[in-house]
DNA sequence: GTAAGGAGAATGTGATCACAAATACAGGGC
DNA sequence: GCCCTGTATTTGTGATCACATTCTCCTTAC
């Protein structure tokens, strides 16, 4: 995790909103889960509340407070000597991962095309920022950037879903993330990029067509293409 | 709960099996968790830490950290004022979670007869169990009792899941529960429970009969069922 | 060289305090 | 009756301390 620890206090009693205080504990949940999800807290790497407090500049508390909340989604466990770890993966977990993720985010996905089907600028607006990140993802491969692509990757599902204004669903998958995403930076390091067949592409297309359908498809196979992956992966280890 | 030996001392081993050390915030956050899941928090309820710990007779902190995870989880959720309450609903959310618990909660049934297929004891025993626990609905709507009710609906439900042996399917799906436990009370409270198609029945008759897809079907209409009633009672306040 | 042992550091957990914000409640005004 | 107001209480949050357990690492013995 990258973490720049310096906060300015002016800077967000002047400019921001008052309606609410700033609560720092969810400030350190926030980045957290963005660095588990963009896959750059690599699996079993340990965490401690002092430490990530520091890395904060705040105490323990807040630390503990994000710690246990991303305990509480899967993204970190406590091992059985009381220890914080990012999750592990194993084969079952693989399989009921994928299990969750065909159904939920298909679905998202399709209720994003159904959001849109009759806003031609929500369309368009969607398919210009999925374009965009999508660009992103093949510069990454590019560059052979496994930290970026997995970043990458992460907006692309997470704009796509996003845009299906579905908070309770989206909430589900972005626990799913949170759980896998220490992988897709395993994964995409061991494998490389360059041999993946880009259903992100097959995804734009089908909204730039209208086809519903074809939406669907490109993202099951997605997710059964990126978990075998990790399957391979982690069985190669 | 098995506990892990990392050596194995050869004699020294005179000292009892000590167990792990009970952690209170676990237990704190078991028990309030089962509460929700089970519908004997009322929505809009409004929680406090200190308060929650004087119940168990510890301090604050463990009441802190068994709150954040259920908030983390979706079951509680904190007001704009910070006050901490026990989720309400909305038609989106009901929506939403029908949608998400369809397909996983089906597949958790599917998993749990295709685990037992082979296995004629362990389907008896899962059989007798959820007969045994359909005997205590029956009885919950024979004397009017809600909360009864409630409780044994969800214990009917996750016997079935649990058979499954799909930890990180049935933890999505606890988090689901945990968001629609509180209305479950609310739902039989309105509207009564005698008028209700008993699709346990079914369930179960599939299992006996070994027909998957009665199985599937018993358990989505169960589902769709009872999150119309969620919506009906919602919308009649 | 390998294993054992022990001293010191690090860690999670629970308790307690301080503080600002929000809520509850009393009394007084109309 | 209702509404406002000022006070007192409650609440979430962050910080800090204490303590038992666990981890790290260096030394010692064989």
């Amino acid at each position: 995790m990258t973490v720049k620890a310096r906060k300015s206090p002016p800077a967000k009693s002047k400019t921001k909103t008052r309606k609410r205080a700033p609560v720092v504990h969810e400030e350190v949940y926030a980045r957290l889960r963005r660095a588990i999800i963009d896959g750059q807290l690599e699996p079993g790497r340990s965490l401690s509340v002092r430490t990530l407090g520091a890395q904060f500049s705040v105490s323990a508390m807040p630390a503990r407070e994000a710690i246990r909340r991303l305990v509480a989604l899967g993204a970190l466990e406590v091992t059985p000597t009381r220890r914080i770890t990012v999750s592990r993966m194993t084969p079952s977990k693989i399989e009921e991962l994928t299990d969750a993720r065909i159904p939920l985010e298909t679905r998202l996905a399709v209720r994003a095309f159904e959001r849109t089907a009759k806003k031609p600028k929500a369309r368009a607006a969607l398919i210009a920022k999925l374009s965009k990140i999508d660009a992103r993802l093949d510069a990454a491969i590019e560059a052979g950037d496994v930290a970026f692509y997995s970043k990458a990757n992460a907006e692309f599902h997470f704009a796509l879903y996003t845009a299906a204004e579905a908070p309770v669903l989206l909430g589900v998958v972005e626990g799913l993330w949170l759980q896998i995403g220490p992988f897709m930076r395993v994964v995409v390091a061991r494998l490389g990029t360059a041999d993946l067949v880009d259903q992100h592409k097959q995804a734009i297309d089908a909204l730039v067509a209208g086809d519903a359908k074809k939406l669907e498809t490109s993202v099951r196979l997605d997710i059964i293409e990126g978990m075998r992956m990790i399957s391979d992966a982690s069985s190669k280890r």
